[in-house]
DNA sequence: CACACTAAGTAAATCGTTTAACTAACCATA
DNA sequence: TATGGTTAGTTAAACGATTTACTTAGTGTG
């Protein structure tokens, strides 16, 4: 069925079937309309989305582009990701958008694959600075970072206050009577979300003359069965600790795993905390104390930013941080070799 | 950047851009298709997906669509959908074709969107066996439907081997001198997945001489909480368990932290086996035995029957069914209560 | 009545490709 | 020297919409 046919159909030319179709309606008179409506109805006529894109130079759709490290592991083992594709996709849906889901290894791979499509936006997911910078120098489409930190200007991120998650982990754990504690994440540089939480951590502890050491940070794979082999490195290290802020929900998990390798039990011989608040934290054993992220919030927050660079067809210079906050649950207790 | 432009720039027509970018090489001279290939390169032109759609009559895009019920749920709290997304959108991936994901409701409601799409093929996700039907009767392109049960002609499908996972699982509690077994899964009728692993757990009890009883059967929703009680409703319940058989990773999580709550030890004083083998499993504590499925084998199944379809332009009755084995790990232990 | 204005509708150009049909030049063969 | 076949290339018609510019008829208004 092609506009066309219906045209024929109705006895109309096929811009009027065009203007029915598209709800310019005071161009066409309501008997025509009706008559129109009516042979839609019966033929059940779709309106060919690839033709209609080639004309009007949009073509809702909007594409996710999630980076991953080798394999599929990043993404794969982390319901993190399904998640947030799913409120993504909910959002778009909603405004009769489709979402393009891709993952890739470097996101300067994906430009002309992006404007051959002649997406209409694109959300990044864990873009580095260094993938920001290439995207932005050759997409021409609206873009919105999520999980990335970029102080250029003519960008669009929307994160969650990583340092401020960071600041309320350590702080949650001094609270409690912790002075000796280790710090567990995936290996970070000097920027990104990691870091930020790092710094936050680390300044909270400051506060209270803690110092985390270099020996004190244990690197995580992203490969499922290293946090466990990271929770038997702090149950065996010389310095006696007696808590872990680890920045991930499922580390967390695997180093609790590992921990208990060692005989040491959680929270009762060593406190643990997580980040993400994903749905696995009440499932697990101990019950996960964690700093919670509000990934609809984000979805929200990045969609509408999207959604405004769309309609004004201006760029936006943005960096939104979703508050974050605390969730104690029962892997973190007092610490009782106090003094 | 037009096909037009760069026909204009290399002095020739734009048919032979057209067969040099579709690699039809034995229509052009060496020569010019360096020429054109300069060009191309030069300019970085990516031909419009769009037009190319359009005038093809195929679009390279394969939808995925996923029902859920109600709100986010049964997508959101499933890290499986996750895992396979990633296996998915890689095999199509590797195919050049780009994945567009669709939450629904019902999936009769998605054919006049993948239609007017012009979508290759699409993969449908937990379809039941009246989604089938009403997909079957009015989508045009291939199908193949993951996760689900239907003897009709002309549909693929692809799916484990749910009826001997449920043997299995009943088998391995069993064989552990469990005799007073519950049965718990989500609310199921006479057809579909559930359904055929009730089935095989039922008969690898009857084999032994154990009956589940109806009231052996403990419905769990999709609601993150709700397993939770569950693990209650097992632990009080008149009829004193030794083993319960849940039919998701996650619920089985869920009720292990039910029995606790109630002061029933897993697997000292009541054994749980899972089923999905998520990579959580290793991270719960116990660590949870359970019924493991192959996403990435059936993800590559799916694909392999999708492309055939492809590339044939046949309809396929298919009912593949990857296998399934038993993963043990420490939640199920020996009944001691034993005769 | 002449003029301007509105309403309803159409014809045709356009979007950026692919591809079937055609042309022109060259070469080999009977 | 016709004839036929190959090679390299072009022209123009699709594909299925949108949209601009145009036509025609009807309606007030001075």
């Amino acid at each position: 069925m092609t506009i066309k046919q219906v045209a024929e159909k109705a006895g109309v030319s096929v811009a009027s079937v065009s203007n029915v179709v598209n709800g310019n309606y005071h161009k066409v008179s309501a008997e025509t309309r009706r008559k129109i409506e009516r042979i839609i109805e019966e033929t059940g006529y779709t309106p060919n989305a690839m033709a209609r894109s080639l004309a009007t130079q949009e073509s809702r759709i909007i594409s996710l582009v999630i980076p991953y490290i080798g394999e599929v592991f990043t993404f794969n083992y982390n319901p993190y990701y399904a998640e947030l594709i799913a409120e993504l996709e909910k959002y778009v849906r909603d405004r009769s958008y489709c979402l393009m889901i891709r993952c890739v290894e470097r996101c300067g791979d994906i430009v002309s694959m992006l404007s051959s499509w002649n997406v209409d936006g694109v959300f990044f997911a864990g873009a580095s600075a260094e993938d920001i910078r290439a995207v932005r120098r050759s997409l021409k489409c609206p873009a919105v970072f999520i999980d990335s930190y970029s102080e250029d200007v003519g960008v669009a991120c929307v994160g969650i206050d990583d340092y401020r998650g960071g600041y309320l982990s350590a702080q949650h754990l001094l609270n409690n009577g912790h002075r000796s504690i280790a710090f567990a994440a995936p290996q970070f540089g000097t920027e990104g979300v990691i870091w930020q939480r790092y710094c936050g951590f680390c300044d909270a502890c400051r506060e209270k003359g803690v110092e985390i050491a270099p020996e004190d940070i244990f690197a995580v794979d992203t490969i499922e069965s290293n946090s466990v082999v990271v929770g038997n490195d702090i149950a065996m290290s010389p310095k006696k600790y007696t808590a872990v802020g680890v920045m991930s929900d499922l580390s967390a998990c695997g180093i609790i795993q590992g921990l208990r390798q060692c005989g040491r039990a959680v929270p009762d011989d060593i406190s643990v905390i997580g980040f993400d608040n994903l749905s696995l934290c009440s499932f697990s054993y101990p019950k996960l104390t964690t700093v919670s992220q509000d990934i609809r919030a984000k979805a929200c927050k990045a969609g509408d930013l999207l959604m405004r660079m769309i309609g004004n067809k201006e760029e936006l210079t943005a960096f939104e941080k979703i508050p974050v906050k605390l969730v104690e649950r029962d892997s973190v207790g007092k610490n009782k070799q106090n003094t």
